[in-house]
DNA sequence: CGCTCTATTGAACCGCATCAACGAACGTGG
DNA sequence: CCACGTTCGTTGATGCGGTTCAATAGAGCG
């Protein structure tokens, strides 16, 4: 749910759009807690605050997609015929802000807040349409090369060239983002690292050496060039 | 965009919800014309009375995604950063209702108007996840079977047995809405088909003859039977 | 009635999944 | 603090599902 509406990822200001008015106080959640179920009864929505929440829905057969993750700003939970659709679980310790379901549905309580989840849902819906075209449309290399730089853009991004990007998720959840298995996610990013487009220091800790080469690789552009 | 609000597939009892208060008079539009651009400035949403419209997102070498397809009753044309997102091109002949984008970014014009449009995005979003599962976990006989149940669904539907499903979009639209190549789509109509789930009259009119077995098929749990 | 566009079917190739082994990192308990 | 076990990531080998290329058949339209 990618919404950069009128949060911060560090607690301070974050009363803009009168946000504090529909809100109790903050809720935290460990690394590997579940906020919410995939059929659960919607009570609240929750903006994110700190850490990163991961939602995903799952087949009958266990097969599963992880629909989007959760940076801080962004507003999960939307309803569905009253229902939760998706699971939410944090991926690293997290602090959610909890915003009453009546809000979206009554404008009159909060109407400045009101508006800013329907605005957040079209953010959504626009992040959406992103991700089917990486889901339908790009290769393996192109799918992860279109992750990177969009965690690198929705990350604070300390300079220009050399941008440390964080991967708090395992290679088995970017394959569930992404329509791929693990390994080629792995292979996938062995062959960025391979062409010097990134650098590891550690597994979930990347930096990108050429922000530019790395988004012709997402767009198919990928100029032939080997370590 | 698959939302069954306030609309009908028949221009009579349109005015719950007080669309009428937002909106100009209908407009025409012909197969194969567009209704808006990806880049245009959003000056209006659409809402589908009749026809089917078709929502599109090209990348810069052509490989093309289709987002959804626009039936009766569905509102398109949600806006990204003031902006249309998609391409969006009449299928068949077509009406739409427009509603001024103010009602949109303004509850007080007509409040009733502004949640329906809310409704509307957070059914959208519904809708899209469902399609993320099609995308990223399904095989092709899945993701075609799939698309029929969902097609299905939202026809008026005649009888239980010997459903009539139209299919008004070509082979290559269904292969981009569901990230296949229109021979795979064109392999899996004719398995199913082979397999007795359907019947075929013509390329574009399909009928149901095992509901419940298709609803399988899409899901996975194929019970193995030729014709 | 013939032309053109779309759908179907076939054959060969390829990208990614799957299976499997190995190695590294991490957490746990001794 | 170290030894151990467990989980996660990487890499290799193989197979398959779906794409691509190509030819044919059928439908729609002038």
């Amino acid at each position: 749910m990618y919404v950069t509406l009128p949060a911060d990822a560090d607690a301070k200001n974050t009363n803009k759009h009168g946000f504090e008015k529909g809100c109790g106080v903050d809720l935290s959640r460990s690394a590997r807690s579940y906020v919410y179920h995939e059929g659960d009864e919607v009570t609240h929505l929750y903006q994110v605050q700190s850490g990163i929440v991961r939602l995903s829905r799952v087949l009958r057969d266990g097969r599963r997609q992880i629909i989007a993750f959760g940076f801080p700003g962004d507003i999960v939970g939307f309803p569905s015929r009253d229902l939760h659709h998706t699971d939410c679980e944090a991926l690293t310790e997290t602090r959610l802000r909890p915003i009453k379901r009546a809000f979206l549905d009554n404008q009159n309580l909060n109407p400045d807040l009101n508006a800013a989840l329907l605005h957040a849902a079209m953010d959504e819906i626009s992040a959406m349409q992103d991700h089917f075209m990486m889901l339908g449309c790009k290769s393996a290399l192109e799918k992860v090369a279109s992750f990177l730089t969009i965690l690198m853009d929705r990350q604070p991004a300390s300079g220009d060239q050399g941008t440390m990007v964080d991967l708090p998720m395992s290679r088995t959840d970017i394959g569930d983002f992404l329509g791929l298995s693990m390994e080629t996610v792995s292979r996938s990013i062995t062959q960025l690292r391979k062409a010097g487009l990134i650098r590891m220091s550690s597994a979930h800790s990347i930096e990108v050496l050429a922000t530019d080469r790395l988004r012709d690789a997402a767009d198919g552009t990928m100029s032939a060039k080997a370590a």
